[in-house]
DNA sequence: TCCATTTGACCCCA
DNA sequence: TGGGGTCAAATGGA
């Protein structure tokens, strides 16, 4: 916790310095003062954060042991987990702390893939009654190896289908490789312009990580508002660190990382028979840049989140192929900023 | 062969 | 008792 927190501050310091460089105007953009201004603040609120969060840390690791937050990332593994009978499971898991996202996309967009820095796996899906669209759920990968009860859950919203809520529940115990948690200015240079990517991570593998890719005909671009204030500015969050259970945040993708080509992506055919007809987009969350690292996507991907059981290859989109490279250089020097993050996202898991 | 996804069945709780 | 959440066998892809 303490060198989370340290890392925060360090990392609005370094932001602070970043900014400082681009108030020459010759030399920076406004929206990328704008960027870096939200990224401060967003430094310094969750330092806040976790000063606030002792009180529930303490809760959560007396429900998971002591080793999950004297050694955030460390072996977490609760042995006695796998022996509790399942009533008790229940209980535990009930007591997870939860929160939610909400990523919404405008209508133009194109196709979006990331993943929020840790490994996936979708272990259910069902139709929620009432609900338009089917759930997902998926917990983490290194469940078993490392007994990480992070989960979560992926429905697309029935008033506003461009938007997906993302519910995760319990923070990640588990130890994210560097390989897994790519530095951000990687993607934009490693996986430039992939055809059906299959981006392989450090152990050589392909890694289904998104749980959300947007896909569209039209010109890519993301862009996400906040449903509070309408605001549109760069806002990005770390769910792993929530600030409080429950909260909803919105994902934001600001123009300013469309014009300057934030994403590498790749798009793929979105088939499903329920939800062609409006063009239903996947997309992946970002938080923070972790979710942008992993950029990739697989055949099942899309369906995994928004389709249905039974899928049809009708759909009007089109096979698409589109990128958008960010320049890590047009806003700061991220091969520091984002070695920092990953490093954050390792310990915070 | 390994791993991820699918999906029907099961479990728990409100 | 029904719905949400999870399990686990079957299946498929690399």
């Amino acid at each position: 916790m303490e060198e989370t927190l340290i890392n925060e501050l360090v990392q609005g310091m370094e932001l602070t310095k970043q900014l400082k460089n681009h108030l020459d105007p010759l030399a920076s953009s406004p929206e990328s003062c704008d960027f870096l201004i939200q990224k401060i603040l967003s430094s310094y609120d969750k330092a806040l954060s976790m000063l606030n969060l002792v009180g529930e840390l303490h809760q959560v690791a007396g429900i998971l042991g002591p080793s999950s937050q004297s050694s955030p990332g460390s072996e977490n593994f609760d042995p006695d987990l796998n022996d509790q009978c399942p009533r008790d499971v229940y209980k535990k898991r009930k007591t997870l702390p939860r929160w939610t996202e909400q990523v919404s996309v405008c209508s133009e967009t194109g196709l979006v893939t990331g993943d929020d820095g840790y490994n996936w796996r979708k272990y259910g899906q069902k139709d929620i009654l009432g609900a338009n669209f089917p759930r997902a759920y998926y917990r983490c990968t290194h469940r078993g190896t490392q007994g990480c009860l992070a989960t979560k859950q992926v429905q697309r919203s029935d008033t506003n289908p461009l938007i997906f809520e993302i519910t995760y529940r319990g923070r990640h115990t588990c130890i994210q490789t560097s390989q897994e948690i790519p530095a951000f200015a990687s993607a934009g240079k490693e996986i430039p312009n992939q055809n059906k990517g299959h981006h392989h991570l450090g152990d050589g593998r392909k890694r289904k990580a998104h749980e959300l890719e947007l896909l569209s005909d039209n010109e890519t671009g993301v862009r996400v508002k906040t449903e509070a204030t309408g605001e549109i500015f760069p806002s990005f969050s770390f769910p792993s660190m929530p600030i409080e259970p429950e909260s909803v945040e919105t994902i934001i993708f600001p123009d300013s990382l469309k014009e300057n080509n934030f994403f590498g992506i790749d798009a793929q055919e979105f088939l499903s028979p329920k939800y062609s007809e409006s063009n239903f987009f996947s997309l992946c969350p970002v938080e923070d840049f972790g979710y942008i690292e992993n950029l990739q996507n697989s055949d099942s991907d899309i369906t995994e989140i928004a389709s249905a059981p039974t899928s049809v290859t009708n759909s009007p989109i089109g096979n698409l192929d589109f990128s958008l490279d960010f320049d890590p250089n047009i806003l700061f020097d991220t091969s520091e900023f984002f070695s920092e993050t990953a490093e954050r996202f390792t310990y915070l898991s």
